[in-house]
DNA sequence: AATAGTTAATTAAACGTTTGTTTAATTCAA
DNA sequence: TTGAATTAAACAAACGTTTAATTAACTATT
């Protein structure tokens, strides 16, 4: 048996392992996707894959594993932060979210299948008690703007939830993006900066509006 | 073989295979559910699904027609109609969303995991032209009032993926939409009318002062 | 109205694949 | 020489699908 060897080689192994397997889960969802195509995208040998993970599910784990401690944290430093107004942080949180979203079209594919399912019940709610924390961190912004008067009433959870939704709905097909954006349909438009820069004001313009009194 | 009899008892019977592979369609995916799951849930013999529909596959496409045809037409409607105002239009097409979403939650999860991945080009690209049709006409009356200058200059497509992302996003997880509506895990939100009038007025509140100048 | 004939509906069983996983043998590195 | 890494092969289970046999429902004929 495997135990966590320290030895570069198999570290790159596993991660190379784990990166083929998101793209392919992103593409073909998990029960979609068999060992032997992970195996196959991934170069190694088809013993390999439970040789090091122990388990198709326990590969999917340790996949959101290092690909979600990848982005964490940072959002709680910014509720906190006295040196910036509510404005400014929800301009930062959306800042973030876009950022990520697009630098891991992949991931965040993946994660949205898992909470739109239930199978995997664990893991599932895993996913959405990140999204309950993150939607409590937001709303708290919010709730201390409306409290100051410098936002106007709004509905917090569903303001979120529009943030969140506008990024997930870009980021469902690659495809309907290209056609607004004019561009053919295999190019990529997450890690096209002007593409990222209009998602971007769109966000902030239509958050704005519906945040501010004028 | 089976030749579309018109006898009611084999359409019954078909509808209620229909709607058992939708709810478990919804719940574990396509490649997550089994003939053997949609038999039992269905509480009909394993070998009728295919003797039916023929195949897993013409299932799911016989399914996706069923749920969409009962949908179709309303929206083409409303954009060449005199009577209503550009703004009147984008509350009709708000209200249409909602109300189809949620009277549809597993129909649209299901949609929306196919849009997701992209197995099964067919279904995927059928479901990308859908929602591109459905975008380009939101798009020609948002840009109707540009031009009438009673909407500010905003980005029409990302416009309609706020629409469509916020009620995707509400649609996600059950559980997520109760800890805001502070009720218990398994409460069902989507039929609850007073959180459809909660939803229907956060988009059209949020809609309203991103296209309106004031 | 009863019966024979025909087709559709339904069933349990089996088919060949593919699945995730394990084994046992081999190669490699320290 | 020892233990980890890698391999091809095999495993049982589950899969979508098909078969062949049986039951039910309908049609036409008497």
């Amino acid at each position: 048996m495997h135990l966590n060897t320290t030895s570069p080689m198999s570290v790159d192994k596993k991660d190379h392992i784990i990166n083929a397997a998101m793209e392919l889960f992103a593409e073909k969802g998990f029960e979609g996707t068999s060992i032997r195509d992970i195996a196959a995208k991934a170069d190694v040998n088809l013993a390999m894959v439970n040789y090091y993970f122990g388990s198709k599910e326990k590969l999917f784990e340790a996949m959101v594993e290092q690909k979600a401690t990848f982005m964490r944290g940072q959002l709680e430093a910014l509720e906190s932060d006295k040196e910036l107004t509510e404005l400014e942080k929800v301009d930062r949180i959306i800042e973030a979210y876009v950022d990520r979203f697009l630098s891991n079209p992949g991931f965040h594919k993946v994660i949205q299948q898992e909470m739109l399912k239930s199978q995997r019940e664990e893991m599932h709610q895993k996913a959405i008690n990140i999204f309950i924390k993150n939607t409590q961190n937001f709303n708290s912004i919010i709730e201390k703007g409306i409290k100051k008067k410098v936002f106007k009433k709004v509905d917090p959870p569903l303001v979120f939830a529009s943030i969140i939704g506008t990024i997930n709905q870009v980021l469902v097909s690659k495809k309907v993006c290209n056609v607004f954006a004019g561009k053919d349909p295999c190019y990529d438009p997450y890690t096209d900066e002007h593409f990222k820069k209009r998602l971007l004001t769109h966000i902030k313009q239509m958050i704005h509006s519906h945040l501010l009194n004028q």
